[in-house]
DNA sequence: TTGTAATGTCTCAGATATGAGAAATTTAGA
DNA sequence: TCTAAATTTCTCATATCTGAGACATTACAA
């Protein structure tokens, strides 16, 4: 019986420590509200701003003093996650070139960015969302999804990728995995330590020949 | 190089024909109404009850007729979902034993209940939704999920699982890969053909031993 | 301790969402 | 074609959400 010890496994220590999400002692308001509203948002779009202030711990009063309405709320939101995946996904690509170490490290970027990254890519990616480049937010995610897409190319120019599976099918497949990590992580039924691991098995596994 | 076509699967004629939702012509109106709930409250909870009018070609009035509130509503969308997955889920679970089948056309009938699977997923295991064997909805869900889980048990305990692999993982995962062939879907950048057979080569490979 | 900036409380007006009555219109079947 | 049921249109009262003013309270730094 195969087991996932066997399996190469790129994770550092780093990872093992600040697993998912900041969790610093004082931030700005501004941003604890931004945050609240990330993971408010994602699970519930149409939210009262009430249910981000409580999240927040703030009153709806103080919300509105650093946001002038939902809108201007969205956009720091959209702001927050597109600076959190192009930085770590950045940091990823910058560090490793040889694209199945990259791709790898991309998976725990990924994971790390958390509700910023899933959400990030559920917004451009929505059937009502019309994604052109002349937008500033669609070539901001463009920008930094390419060179997660890129990379599955690379991987299957060099024919790491079982033959028939499309480009396409594996980024929706990589999305759905981060929600499963995401998802692990929430419900706490799974070891922390073990998310990644399994995660990149998972995924290794079911596309890499 | 590995080919996906080299992979063992199972998908018989019925599934590719009819692949996803039904696309029967005439629904009635309140089975047309409560299939859009499920659609728009998936993506997002608190959306107005306009918009739920909207993609089911009512007006709203017409949809007061036929529900007293929103949570008149809500509880038929339970209603469908837990109904469509019983059956589909019941019926794979009685047709075979054999726990790896199983498993397979159980993959295949989740995609087939579609949002209506992983809705019903979402709102029984999200952080706010406290899930208790008391409650008739819970007591629902549970008798159908057990079924999935319980044939992860049997995965596991033939041996059959990656060693280290736990049954909350593989769980989580199976939402996440059937999120991403119904996203697959929507997006419409994969062939339909295609859809099971990505979802099962990846899931099979991912957690198989 | 004191002053200032940030936040909370209370309040309100306008916007949007909700639920339903009444009558007109459409649809489907005899 | 005619009738009955279903749906739409128009309307309204109520509820909830939103954004902001005025002032009280708190936190913190000098």
């Amino acid at each position: 019986m195969e087991n996932i010890s066997q399996t190469k496994c790129l994770i550092s220590e780093k990872y093992d420590i600040v697993l998912f999400e900041n969790m610093e002692v004082m931030k700005d308001t501004k941003q604890k509200i931004t945050d609240a509203a990330i993971a408010i948002f994602n699970e519930d779009f149409s939210a009262p701003l009430e249910t981000v202030a409580e999240k927040a711990e703030v009153t709806r009063r103080t919300l509105h003093r650093y946001f002038k309405d939902r809108n201007d709320l969205l956009a720091a939101c959209h702001h927050t996650m597109q600076e959190s995946c192009r930085s770590s996904i950045g940091a990823v690509y910058a560090t490793y070139t040889e694209p199945l170490e990259r791709f790898e490290h991309m998976l725990y970027a990924a994971i790390d960015c958390g509700v910023k990254f899933s959400f990030f890519h559920k917004l451009h990616n929505n059937e009502h969302h019309n994604h052109s480049a002349g937008n500033k937010n669609c070539s901001d995610y463009d920008r930094t999804f390419n060179k997660f897409k890129s990379t599955i190319e690379d991987l299957q120019n060099k024919g790491l990728i079982t033959g028939g599976l499309t480009t396409e099918w594996i980024e929706m497949l990589c999305a759905g995995i981060v929600t499963a990590a995401i998802n692990a992580e929430k419900a706490g039924n799974v070891a922390r330590i073990n998310i990644k691991k399994f995660a990149w098995y998972s995924l290794s596994k079911g596309i890499l020949a």
